[in-house]
DNA sequence: CAAAAGTGGTAATCGACCTTGTCGGTTTCG
DNA sequence: CGAAACCGACAAGGTCGATTACCACTTTTG
């Protein structure tokens, strides 16, 4: 009776562990998609052509990811994430401060992090939508985090008197609607006016959907 | 010398002129694009499906348009140029009440319109959304569009002394992105909350930004 | 009534893309 | 140094959708 090997096999290639070179395929994947996905689209960017910019085998790409739509949503993830955690942490260490310097903070460090890169912007904001039910329902959960944060800030003002208490979940998404389309515009047309502005109009209309009524 | 035939030939066929089955068949196409679009998704609805469910042959689809993508396009100018139309005459009618009302009503033309059927809604906000440039550049279009008439309500509303002079062209890019982010987020997610609460929300949010500051 | 003119549906062609099997080259182990 | 294991590139099979060519049918006209 042979021995059955039920560990799987492996030996380092050019001096890199397996391990090693599929973590080096999936990331140079990544860039590709973030390069083919943020400037030609996703419809337009079949997976021989992700493969031929990231210099790897169609074989190789089914074994990091099950198909094209799953690279976008880890595009997505990533980008949103890092998004998500920088507003956060930023809203974390200006807890003392002023409603609308906690807004503008919070503003700030989503809007440097997703319009970074127009690459980025174009992704989160317009390829990301519309492109299967599982996508979609990966959109609408990072939304009611979004929403959930805004939510918080909201009671947080209201805790500390800077704002009525009332039900602030329509509200929420109004703001997060209001992000979006600001920063898509700014970011995809040219960016033609200074961050700070945009920072500062949103804090507007931070300051303004928390206080007023 | 045989006498050359440079008008287009007609006849009646079935009791109809040619016009007649030609707008038939067009307005049978747009109801199958409102459907499958509106249900399915743009990517997942090929030609033969509209045409099927059309009873169209694809011949005919090709004299009617010259791709799907047109068939999306003229559906996207459908819907938000009746929604556009409402909201620019509900406005025109409501140009002496207060500012309140004014937004409140133009805003419930405007939803009451592109919400008034769910296929609509998604059409409107999502199908369209990272489609093609031309597809882009077309809501670019529109977009820009609604922000001329919200830039108009906020110079009226200076005017008339219910706001301070400023430049509100981000904050009417805001004021977009706020309806149909909670519109898109009331139509597709069951419609929990009653309607007016969706215009009272959004009508709170336009009186903020123009009046805050 | 027969022939011509025009119309619409069917089906074939064409190409693109996804997916998987195979082969040659390379590296490590005895 | 030889043999075996392993990797990655190439390419073929298969599916699906877009586009167009053809033909049968309908209506009119002489």
């Amino acid at each position: 009776m042979p021995s059955v090997p039920t560990a799987l096999p492996s030996r380092d290639y050019a001096g890199q562990s397996a391990e090693q070179r599929r973590a080096d395929r999936r990331e140079r994947l990544m860039q590709a998609g973030l390069e083919l996905f943020g400037t030609e689209g996703y419809p337009a960017t079949s997976i021989e052509k992700l493969c031929a910019r990231a210099s790897v085998s169609t074989r190789n790409f089914y074994q990091e990811f099950p198909g094209r739509e799953d690279l976008l949503l880890a595009l997505h993830s990533r980008i949103t994430g890092q998004a998500f955690e920088a507003a956060s942490s930023a809203l974390a260490e200006l807890d003392d401060r002023s409603l609308a310097e906690r807004i503008r903070g919070t503003v700030r460090a989503y809007i440097s992090t997703t319009s970074s890169d127009p690459r980025w912007a174009r992704i989160a904001y317009v390829e990301v939508v519309g492109v299967s039910p599982a996508v979609e329902q990966h959109r609408m959960g990072w939304r009611s985090k979004a929403s959930e944060l805004v939510t918080a800030v909201a009671a947080r003002a209201v805790e500390r008197g800077e704002a009525r208490p009332r039900d602030f979940s329509l509200t929420a998404v109004a703001f997060i609607g209001a992000v979006n389309e600001l920063v898509h515009e700014w970011s995809l047309g040219g960016r033609k006016v200074p961050i700070e502005d945009v920072c500062a109009e949103l804090t507007r209309v931070g300051v303004a959907l928390l206080t007023v009524d």
